[in-house]
DNA sequence: GATAAATTTTAGATTTGTCTAAAAATTCAC
DNA sequence: GTGAATTTTTAGACAAATCTAAAATTTATC
C-alpha cells in the first residue's frame, strides 16, 4: 500500500500530465504546496518503486502502473464527491476538501460498494467523469444537455447516472439513446429546458434532469 | 486539530477506562499494538495538551475535554459503521476497520449530515449506542450470557468485541441481533452453554463466546 | 559561446511517532 | 521489610516527510 503523501504526489503528477508531457519539479511543487526540494526526495522515492520515469533535472512522467494508481484515486475522490453532494446534502462547492480525505481510505471492496450504492455515476458533482473500475472513463467530448446551445442538434448518447430512477423518467419522458435533440427553449427562472425530440415529440426537462443527459454532436 | 496518532490514544483510553478508573501504561501498550516507551512518550504530550491526567507510574485518565473528544470520536466510528453496514451493504464483521480510518476524516459539517441522512440512528450494527453531538447516547446496562439464568429469555443485544473473528462465529452459529436467547444448559465442566435462539434453534457455546454475547431482559 | 538567471538537487536539520536497551520506580514474595 | 520481579520511564536511535541553505545543472541573454 501506499502512503497518504504518495498518493497525493501521484495524484498531483496525473493532473498536471494532463497539460503537459512532462512535469518540472517546481510545478509539481507549487501544486503540492511544498518546496523543490521536497518533491525531488520523492520523486527518487516513487521511481524505485516504478510508479514513475524521473529523469533529474527534465522533469518526470507516470509509468503505466503510477497511471493505474492515479486513476484508482482520481475514482475514489470523485466518487466520494458525488456522494457528499448526492446523497447527504452537501453542496459542490465544499466537498473537494473532504474528498481529499476520504479518497485515502484503503478497503477492497468499499470503493466497489459505494459505487454501486450510488448508482455507478459517470460524472462528479463538477461534471468531471468518474473512472470505472479498469480506469475507463466517459469521453469528456461529451457535454451534458444543459450546456448546448437552443436550435443546435445532438444526439443522446450517455446518462450520467444508472438509478432506477433516472431509467423511469427517461423512459416516462420518451427519451432513448440515439435520439435527435434540439432545445428549443431554456427558461432562466429554473434553468428548465423545452426539447424537441427526434424533431416529433416535445419534452420539458428539469436542469437536474438535463444534468444526466449527455449528448454529442452528431455525426455528418 | 489532533492528528490520527493522537485520537487513536485518546479512544484506546476512554475504551480502557470504562472498566478500570485508571489505565496502566502496559495496558494502553497491549491495546494499541505498540511500546510501553511510546505510551509514555504519547502520554507525556497529550498531558500538555490537556486531554489527559498523567501520572507517572501511576496511570492515566482523560480530562473532562479529553472524555469529550473521546466520545466525538466514537460517535464518527459509530456512524460510519452504521453507514457502511445499512446503507452500502456490508456485513457488520468487516466494517471496524474500514471505520477505524472513517473516523479521522475531519470537517465540521460532515456528521453531522451523516446523521442526518442515516436517520440519527441510536445504535451501531454491533448494538453499541452512539453518542449523539453533545456526547450523549442511550444507557445501556447489557450483562453477558454467561451471567444469565438458566430458563430466562434474554434478547441479544450487543457485541462485547469487534473482531472479525468473533462476527465471522456469530455468523456461523446463525446468531444476529435482536435474537431471543434461552440458556438451556450451563456445563460446569467448561462452562459452555447451551441455548435457545427465536425458540427454534439449538446452538452450542463456549464460554469465551457467551462472555461476548451481550443482553438484555425483553421488553415487557 | 561565456556568463547571468533560473531551476533542480544535495546536504544536513526538524518533527512526529515509533523502537530498543538501560535505568528507575513500584509491587510482590517470603 | 528486604530482595526479586515487574512495570514504567529515560536515553538515544530511526523512518517518513518535510524544511533551509548551498551546490550543481540547465536555460536564457547578449
Amino acid at each position: 500500500m501506499y502512503s497518504v503523501a504518495e498518493e497525493n504526489y501521484i495524484k498531483g503528477i496525473y493532473h498536471l500530465q494532463q497539460k503537459a508531457r512532462s512535469v518540472s519539479t517546481n510545478a509539481l511543487a507549487k501544486h503540492m504546496n511544498t518546496k523543490a526540494a521536497s518533491v525531488t526526495d520523492m520523486l527518487k522515492k516513487l521511481q524505485t518503486k516504478k510508479l514513475l520515469d524521473y529523469e533529474p533535472y527534465y522533469g518526470v512522467r507516470l509509468s503505466s502502473s503510477g497511471i493505474k494508481l492515479a486513476l484508482s484515486i482520481v475514482r475514489r475522490h470523485r466518487l466520494w464527491e458525488y456522494f457528499l453532494v448526492n446523497s447527504i446534502g452537501f453542496g459542490w462547492e465544499e466537498v473537494h476538501e473532504i474528498a481529499e480525505q476520504l479518497e485515502h481510505v484503503q478497503h477492497p471492496a468499499l470503493i466497489e460498494k459505494l459505487d454501486i450504492f450510488l448508482g455507478r455515476p459517470a460524472f462528479d458533482p463538477h461534471g468531471d467523469p468518474i473512472p470505472d473500475i479498469d480506469g475507463k472513463m466517459a469521453n469528456v467530448h461529451y457535454v451534458s444537455l444543459t450546456e448546448v446551445e437552443p436550435g443546435k442538434q445532438v444526439v443522446f448518447a450517455a446518462v450520467g447516472l444508472q438509478t432506477a430512477d433516472l431509467m423511469n423518467m427517461l423512459q416516462h419522458k420518451g427519451l432513448k439513446l440515439g435520439d435527435k435533440l434540439k432545445v428549443a427553449e431554456r427558461f432562466d427562472f429554473d434553468q428548465s429546458l423545452e426539447v424537441l425530440i427526434n424533431n416529433k415529440k416535445k419534452a420539458t426537462l428539469s436542469f437536474k434532469l438535463g444534468r444526466m443527459i449527455l449528448v454529442k454532436k452528431p455525426e455528418v
